[in-house]
RNA sequence: GCGGGUAUCGCCAAGUGGUUAAGGCCUCGGAUUGUGGUUCCGAUAUUCGUGGGUUCGACUCCCACUACCCGCCCCA
């Protein structure tokens, strides 16, 4: 056979199952536990709410989108699920219960671009979406509920970056300071630079090339930056959040240089970074996106979420043990080893029998592999009503009565 | 879209112009006709990503293509 799966897509196998489901068992409690509530839209979507929610100078709209037409129609598979959980809660006028709104969601996004190590074409986010509370204490409430998630699936060794975009009105007022700031040495920043200097000033301040970076050391680029005042309500709003942050014990540190590729953000930006990964190191990336809402046709509705790659995450984790089985019989007799295991499932146990009646030493040798305990139902056993339960990891072996095992 | 790397059994791999393409793991069978995890023995690639070319001869040299991996952009 020579169909592969498509370039960037990755089948997920029995032996990993454990740790998915590790990961999505972790989300549920965590998320329950903090009242937020799971939601499962579409896969695809009309491709305009991406262009109009995402924001179409991004790269993910430019680029990345999965688009097809059907019935005249362009459709896009999910970029991202922001846009469609706030589709969601206008359409099923879900902001008419008492704020806050808070949604979780688990599933596949995709995303056209070139894979490399922790990027795939097809890949897995868990998120969580806030709506309806403008003070700082959402902001916190989402990070803090990130980072007792990560610290439920047991990793560490992760930085979380804060930042604040400001408000649209500071934000414009920002960007203009900024290029003020840059426009000095402009011409000797790298080529992408360059382009973004019109398109997104902000994302120069991100940029990985070593030059650029030199240059921003000598013309003192971060003093300038952290000169540039957000409005009164955008800096208190910061400000009350590092005091949320301080009181919860949630170590940050503060990048001025974050900044996200997402049109929506708006004040409070993060993202955690993991210092165990590849260069695609950002194992969650949210904000504030106050404005979102709006724009995608409901009344103004403060808002605030983040998302968390899953394959990311579990490049972290260890590889968990797939469970064995409770139980296999080992027999010669099929019609008694099939009956058998189906009253031990029906008791609530795993069991599986051996489908070829082989030799006993071939069937143990498999029940070890597959099973913690064998039990075996042999012609003795059958003619004496009893049954041997041997155990697979002590080679302890008992008899015992049919019916005790059943009932 | 741009740059670099790799392609030999299900997996990990050695081979690097000359008869039958090492080895290990996994799987299956046997030693052990009712007892596994140790040990021993045996089986499993007419074939080296695909298509051309060079050569008496190519897995080994050349060309093209494809796939995958890594990095940039960007993002989870």
């Amino acid at each position: 056979m020579n169909i592969k799966a498509p370039k960037g897509t990755k089948d997920i196998l029995p032996n990993e199952m454990a740790n998915w489901h590790f990961i999505e068992k972790t989300a549920e409690e965590t998320f329950e536990k903090a009242n937020f509530k799971e939601i499962r839209t579409p896969i695809f979507e009309d491709t305009n709410l991406f262009e109009r929610g995402v924001g179409d100078t991004t790269d993910i709209v430019n680029k990345e989108m999965y688009s097809f037409e059907k019935s005249e129609r362009s459709l896009t598979l999910r970029p991202e699920n922001t846009a469609g959980v706030v589709r969601a809660y206008l359409e099923h006028n879900l902001y008419r219960e008492s704020p806050p709104s808070k949604f979780w969601y688990f599933g596949p996004m995709f995303r056209y671009e070139r894979p490399q190590a922790g990027r795939q074409r097809q890949f897995h986010q868990i998120g969580v979406e806030m709506f309806g509370i403008q003070d700082a204490s959402a902001d916190a409430e989402v990070i803090m509920l990130a980072v007792e998630f990560l610290k439920r699936l047991g990793l560490n060794d992760l930085t979380v970056e804060i930042n604040s975009l400001g408000c649209s009105v500071c934000r414009k007022e920002y960007k203009e300071q900024l290029k003020k700031a840059i426009s000095p040495f402009l011409n000797q920043l790298c080529e992408d630079c360059q382009s973004r200097f019109e398109k997104n000033p902000l994302r120069i301040l991100d940029c990985k090339n070593e030059n650029c970076n030199k240059l921003f050391e000598e013309y003192n680029l971060k003093s300038k930056i952290s000169g540039i005042k957000l409005c009164d309500e955008c800096s208190s709003h910061y400000e009350k959040l590092k005091l949320y942050l301080n009181a919860l014990n949630i170590k940050y540190v503060e990048n001025t240089f974050l900044v996200r590729g997402l049109d929506y953000y708006t004040k409070t930006v993060f993202e955690i970074k993991s210092n165990n990964l590849g260069s695609q190191n950002a194992v969650c990336g949210g904000g504030r996106y106050d404005g979102l809402v709006e724009t995608l046709g409901g009344v103004h509705t403060p808002a605030v979420g983040w998302a968390m790659g899953v394959e990311r995450l579990n490049a972290l984790i260890p590889l968990i043990e797939t469970k064995k089985i409770d139980y296999f019989v080992v027999s010669d007799n099929q019609l008694e080893a099939v009956k058998l295991t189906e009253k031990l499932r029906n008791k609530g146990f795993s069991a599986e029998f051996d489908y070829t009646s082989r030799k006993f030493a071939k069937q143990l040798e498999k029940a070890a592999k597959i099973a913690y305990k064998a039990i075996i139902l042999g012609e003795d056993e059958i003619n004496n009503g009893y049954l041997t339960v041997k155990d697979l990891q002590t080679s302890e072996q008992t008899k015992i009565s049919f019916d005790k095992l059943i009932n």
